[in-house]
DNA sequence: TTATAAATTGTCACCAATGACAATTTATTC
DNA sequence: GAATAAATTGTCATTGGTGACAATTTATAA
């Protein structure tokens, strides 16, 4: 007996308006009232249903890398043979959506002092690289440099998304194109890797 | 008459425990009484000297901003003649100093929601990606080309400090140096790096 | 209908941080 | 050493946000 329980439809639509004003005004200066009145709900009912401030959040943050864990799971259901496949993928895939960006910012200076946060972060960034070296490996690159041309690839595209963030005027889509591909794949005079490294 | 102003001397203190609180802790989590007992001041004379918290702030970013901007100006006088010599700055000098990468991270978060100081930020990685720019144009390449090569550049140094940041298993010194004058210069091969300017 | 568990409402105390300011002390110049 | 401007100390009120909880209502099963 007793009333039916509805707190999992509750707790998503709180969750939802809490992302709602993270991505808006930011996670320091959202307040239980704001996710409250975002949710149509009187505040003693999100104190009711998450809790803690400190449990939504930690909500917030599953509910944010989960997402981006399956996003990255579903790179590997797709046609990526190619180099220049993956360069496209990168680019128009991997860090344009708006939204998961200013999230991800978000949980990115919650990682500066969180160590935990920031190995979790850091496995979904390395998986990426992962899945993109395998492919790479799969096109013969050897399996070291492959690694290292995949991580090189997604630095690439991560340091332009930031930089489009700021406003800074980026090149055109197929130049950025050339150039993801370029450190993805061997130029034509391979850089000699045997060589000794040359600064210090 | 009256006594000797030594304003400038404490505002100075002031900023620098200012500076290391954010960079410890930061910036959402310092309160004047942290900062007071870092500059080992009463609260109050913080603020008699600072004022608002707000204007505190504001002196930080200044104070970071200009540091930013007089070692972008570094730049000029030094002889980066050859791509190579650009990718070892790069690499070596500009996103090195974990103190300023974290009160740039600061700021960056702080830049998400004030479009004004987003455009001061923008402003220093353009005149980075100016001068880079105008390096590469000197050895020869067409002055549009040139922008967006040094663009990837930076933007794929960025990408490297940042993923450092979280922990990520960068590749090693040469291979990054390899990568970055890949996208710096055309894909021929001048390797050695003390060579003289590299013509297209 | 009744018992019961869950949901909903509303209120209160507490805390940390800020801002404001009066009172006092110190150094400097005349 | 007197006048004065600046520095220094200490205290208080306010505020915004959180956590806690008692009281009430609602839905469901028996």
């Amino acid at each position: 007996m007793g009333r039916a329980r509805i707190g999992d439809v509750r707790r998503e639509e709180i969750l939802q308006a809490f992302e709602a004003c993270v991505v808006r005004k930011g996670l320091a200066a959202t307040t239980l009232a704001d996710v409250a009145e975002e949710a149509n709900q009187p505040r003693s009912l999100v104190r009711y249903f998450i809790g803690n401030r400190a449990e939504m959040v930690t909500l917030l943050i599953d509910r944010i890398l989960e997402r981006g864990t399956t996003r990255m799971g579903s790179l590997e259901s797709r046609d990526l043979a190619s180099s220049g496949a993956l360069a496209t993928f990168l680019l128009e895939q991997v860090f344009t959506d708006p939204t998961s960006n200013a999230a991800i910012m978000e949980l990115w200076h919650l990682s500066l002092r969180d160590a935990p946060l920031r190995e979790r972060i850091a496995s979904i960034y390395d998986s990426l690289v992962f899945e993109i070296a395998a492919v790479l490996a799969q096109n013969g690159l050897e399996e070291k440099e492959a690694r290292e041309r995949a991580f090189a690839g997604v630095a690439l595209s991560f340091g332009t998304a930031f930089f489009r963030h700021l406003g800074l005027a980026a090149p055109a889509e197929p130049q950025l194109h050339a150039f993801v591909r370029s450190v993805l794949q061997e130029a034509h005079c391979p850089v000699n890797r045997s060589e000794a490294p040359i600064h210090v």
